[in-house]
RNA sequence: CGGGGCGUAGCGCAGCCCGGUAGCGCACCGCGUUUGGGACGCGGGGGUCGCAGGUUCAAAUCCUGUCGCCCCGACCA
């Protein structure tokens, strides 16, 4: 893509409401544009983001055995009835009437929308076990977002659900997603540590979450180094709670110890050992071996794309902009091109062209009227992980600059063998 | 939902206290000079001052109501 084509506006100025330095360099960078509080567009250089860490995703959970499906995001009121979270869930639960004044809700989640589709797939142990997901809006009438994309009121997220027989199955669906979630917080370039929590409105058996630690994170964690736990698990509400009376007795029995450190963190990731919370009211069964009608144990398993990609600017970046991790860069190369010398210009949109045919994904500052000093602010802030300079300052010996976005140096790459020594791998 | 703050051009802000024909920086348009770290000169365009009532000869400014946005807390799959 050309500056020039592109849908992109940077600011120099953040927006006030931007608080959060995730925030402030997504508005900047011209990634998503606020329609509401908590209602974001994404632009074009979030919504690549946004495919990339979706591709991902995608691809870790097919290795492991999900099947991709898609559900809706209007849901009868019917299901939700069914479980008895129609009435349960509380404000947070958005309901909605049609022209009848017939029931709806927006999906806030998926469970009962997945379990009524799979009883019509699963009818016997033959049939287990299953797993399936989807990455698809989620829509909550929250109280207050906040953040930028860390708390939103229509937000996307990936949810995986897994159908066994017992729960020692589940047990091996859940390492399964356990282990297929670490890989992809580590492909996107987020370091995790998961901690036991609640089960909230979900329900179930147990729960994890996997918290990226950081000060501006929402969540409460307290570990002692080997475990840890989300704090309102223990019933703490803030960090001097720590050190109170009546969170000493819970620590000392969750850890057996009072040696504990409290932290804050961003949960990016959860998953849930449902068991028969909503297999036993929507009447999912399987016949066993025996001829015996039995719940399916279920599980659940989600990640918030959005708060991720803000998770990873939280993550990475300086005080010039974001530094993405090359595997959910917006592009693999920003090119630019200095001065509107013709023999610049011109080896500037060759190298674009072969780029491309190369395999990898350009974008061209290709703005004529701009200073150099304007392009590299905005190659800095918008935090492509390779930039590529064309001047006749180096054209001259016939080579061009190369610098990686997280390196204060640049190199100088001889201009025939750029294309080579830069394409992705 | 409680507490606090803010709504004036795409973004950042001043003007409001003390009422009198709406201003600055960035961005944008034109011409020219520039081009290695957010260039410069000259000339331009863009505003129902969130909205609705009220007071007044006159309201961005004062009063009342209302809507929106942000932050803290409660809540949070």
């Amino acid at each position: 893509m050309r500056y020039t084509h592109s849908f992109l506006k940077t600011l120099k100025d953040a927006p006030k409401e931007a608080e959060l330095i995730s925030h402030q360099y997504l508005l900047r960078g011209g990634f998503v544009t606020p329609l509401g509080a908590g209602i974001y567009t994404y632009l074009p250089m979030g919504f690549r983001v946004m495919r990339k860490i979706y591709t991902i995703i995608q691809e870790e959970l097919n290795k492991i055995g999900v099947e991709d499906i898609l559900m809706p995001v209007v849901h009868p009121a019917r299901v939700w009835k069914e479980t008895g979270r129609f009435f349960e869930v509380g404000p947070e639960l958005w309901k909605i009437q049609n022209r009848s004044e017939e029931d709806f809700v927006l999906a806030m989640t998926h469970e009962e929308v997945v379990t009524d589709a799979a009883k019509k797939v699963i009818q016997s142990y033959k049939d287990l076990p299953k797993l399936v997901g989807q990455i698809q809006l989620k829509v909550r009438d929250e109280a207050r977002p906040r953040g930028g994309l860390l708390r939103l009121r229509e937000f996307t997220m990936q949810d995986a659900y897994s159908f066994d027989k017992d729960e020692k199955e589940l047990e091996m669906s859940y390492q399964k997603f356990i282990g297929a979630y670490k890989k992809i917080f580590e492909r996107v370039g987020v370091k995790t540590v998961m901690i036991e929590s609640d089960t909230g409105a979900m329900g179930g058996l147990g729960a994890h979450e996997f918290m990226m630690i950081t000060p501006s994170g929402e969540d409460k964690i307290v570990t002692d180094g080997t475990r840890a736990v989300n704090a309102e698990k223990l019933g703490i509400a803030k960090e001097e709670d720590v050190d109170s009376p009546a969170a000493a007795s819970k620590i000392a029995e969750f850890f057996g110890t009072a040696k504990v450190e409290f932290m804050r963190g961003i949960e990016v990731g959860n998953i849930f050992k449902l068991g028969t919370k909503y297999s036993d009211p929507q009447k999912l069964n399987y016949l066993d071996e025996n001829n015996q009608q039995r719940p399916v144990i279920m599980g659940s398993y989600g990640i918030g794309l959005d708060r991720l990609i803000a998770s990873i600017v939280e993550a990475s970046h300086d005080d010039k902009g974001m530094i993405w991790p090359k595997a959910v860069a917006p592009y693999h190369i920003h090119l630019i091109s200095i001065g509107d010398d013709e023999k610049v210009w011109n080896t500037a949109n060759h190298i674009y062209e072969e780029l491309w045919q190369a395999g990898a994904e350009v974008f061209f500052d290709d703005r004529l009227d701009v200073s150099a000093g304007d392009k590299f602010a905005d190659a800095d802030l918008i935090g492509i992980p390779l930039r590529v300079v064309i001047s006749s300052k180096t054209l001259n010996d016939s080579s061009v600059e190369v610098k990686e976005r997280e390196k204060k140096t640049a190199r100088l790459v001889a201009l025939n063998s750029l294309v080579d020594s830069v394409r992705p791998r």
